[in-house]
RNA sequence: GGGACCAUAGGGUAGCUUGGUCGAUCCUUUGGGCUUUGGGAGCCUGAGACUCCGGUUCGAAUCCGGGUGGUCCCA
């Protein structure tokens, strides 16, 4: 494979998933496939999220003072946010910021919201686009300065334990989604200077790029009541006493999308996993110029079974020759490609091509197709899941030498080293290699690798985006 | 945050060093027409570009400055 992100930048654009070229430094376009396919993400997540959160919009401006309530969590932003000052020619009385995320549009309206320990637990989420003033270089679906897909939750409750419990629930959300999607991950509990900015706690997803980097894809963060206490945001408990609730956030972005195309994805294109291909199955009917008729008849029919039984499916009766067709949908990543053409009818039978292995088998039209349709699918999706799985497990390496760790890491693995749990120490580590820890990711015994003392955590070191 | 490089049709490129021969090359793309269709079809005939602003010059795709956008490396 060519390098990875000249790749990556090139099946965006071959595939129509974005149009880049858009006039503003790290904004792109979404184009009608690349579209379809998020549409089918989201789908998945509300479907997830619906469960147990109530799904809300709230504006996308947010007034200086609010955003600025919460010194540590404004010191973590106040460099990437956007401004409008003007009402036409006139400027504002208080400037407006584009939010960078929600929570200080969001918790002024639940202090309002919130009066007693009835109104809780509170959880909601949104599907909003949010925007940041990046000055490193942006790449599309990775790095922009427009998030135009960020699926933000945000809860309150009455008791710390419920909002551990709901930093559990929300990871739990997270694995299905990335479960269904066959996009690997590794879950890190991200050391202190890396947390959200105003978080107790945040625990983060991470998965990795074909050129050995990781990108994070998923958060989520236990905010404790610091926010609650900022913003003023109060109960009365069943004993009468006013009292600040726990919150929590977590949140997903382009950046799911990003890893699905960029960890599935081959030299011939996307491939897609079958539960979110707008399209699963198209068929191509080879016609010549006689026959045409019954070849066609026949495809409709196959169709139509197929759409009854909940596939999506598509007939590819385009002019054009089948090879090229071919490459097209290869190209689209859909997962399962029918050929039927007059020398099949007179066998009775259809051919089905995979996607992701190429494999190409006949099929009889007497037998049940549906079933067996749907027996690919699933093959797909297991060999997806698990090849995914597979790149990242193998990278993984066990690291004792400190002065290996570079080396290593470059070499497109993420390193394991144990860790004494002192941030200096752990930022220390990060200077010496040059590199960045994701988080803890086990528990551990044995010594430190940078100052030997007692070591109490497996952490991981790898090259971020 | 520091540095390097780049910008020519929708995409990829040649031309730039040494300004005029550019009415700008080739591949791909694309409109129309005919013949075709089991892995990117062929022929005919059309379409499509010098990033923007300023400067030097008789003359700028080519030289200089700036803006915008992009790529990469290092912190």
């Amino acid at each position: 494979m060519e390098e990875f992100s000249q790749w990556f930048h090139n099946v965006l654009e071959e595939a129509e998933i974005i149009d880049s070229r858009y006039p503003i430094k790290g904004m792109s376009v979404w184009l009608p496939k690349g579209f379809k396919i998020r549409k089918h993400i989201l789908r998945e997540l509300e479907r997830l999220m619906d469960k147990d959160h109530d799904e809300v919009l709230f504006p996308l401006l947010i007034p200086e003072a609010e955003l600025a309530k919460e010194g540590i969590h404004v010191k973590g932003f106040e460099e990437e946010v956007y401004w409008v000052t003007h009402g036409g020619n006139k400027e504002l009385n208080e400037k407006l910021a584009i939010r960078p995320t929600s929570e200080t549009a969001i918790y002024p309206m639940f202090a309002l919201w919130i009066r007693s320990h009835i109104d809780l637990p509170i959880k909601i989420y949104q599907t909003v686009n949010t925007m940041r003033y990046e000055t490193k270089h942006t790449r599309p679906l990775i790095r922009v300065r427009e998030i135009t897909t960020f699926t933000e939750s945000h809860t309150v409750h009455e008791m710390y334990d419920e909002a551990i419990e709901q930093v559990k629930e929300g990871i739990a959300i997270y694995k299905q989604l990335f479960d269904s999607l066959a996009i690997p991950y590794l879950i890190h509990d991200r050391p202190s200077w890396d947390k959200f900015p105003g978080a107790d706690y945040t625990f983060a997803f991470d998965t990795l790029m074909k050129d050995g980097k990781t990108l994070q894809i998923g958060t989520v963060h236990n905010l404790g009541d610091t926010f609650a206490k900022t913003f003023d945001i109060k109960y009365e408990a069943a004993d009468g006493n006013h009292k600040h609730p726990y919150q929590t956030c977590y949140g997903l972005s382009d950046r799911v999308i990003a890893s699905l195309i960029a960890i599935h994805g081959d030299e011939k294109g996307l491939v897609l996993p079958p539960s979110i291909a707008p399209i699963q199955v198209t068929i191509v009917p080879i016609i010549f110029k006689d026959g045409g008729e019954e070849v066609l008849s026949k495809v409709n029919e196959v169709k139509d079974i197929l759409e009854e039984s909940g596939f999506r499916v598509n007939i590819d009766n385009r002019s054009i020759r089948p090879g090229k067709k071919y490459y097209d949908w290869e190209l689209n990543g859909i997962p399962l490609r029918i050929d039927l053409g007059p020398r099949d009818l007179q066998n009775n039978k259809m051919v089905i091509i995979r996607r992701d292995t190429f494999a190409k088998e006949e099929c009889s039209l007497n037998e049940d197709i549906v079933s067996i349709l749907n027996s690919y699918l699933s093959k797909i999706n297991d060999n997806l899941k698990e090849k995914a799985w597979n790149f990242i497990k193998t990278s993984m390496v066990e690291i004792t030498d400190l002065n290996k760790i570079e080396e290593t890491v470059l070499n497109g693995n993420i390193g394991l080293i144990k860790w004494c749990g002192d941030d200096d120490c752990g930022k220390e580590i990060e200077e010496k290699t040059n590199l960045d820890i994701l988080g803890k990711y086990d528990e551990t015994s044995g010594v430190c690798i940078n100052c030997k003392k007692e070591a109490k955590y497996l952490i991981s070191i790898a090259k971020t985006y």
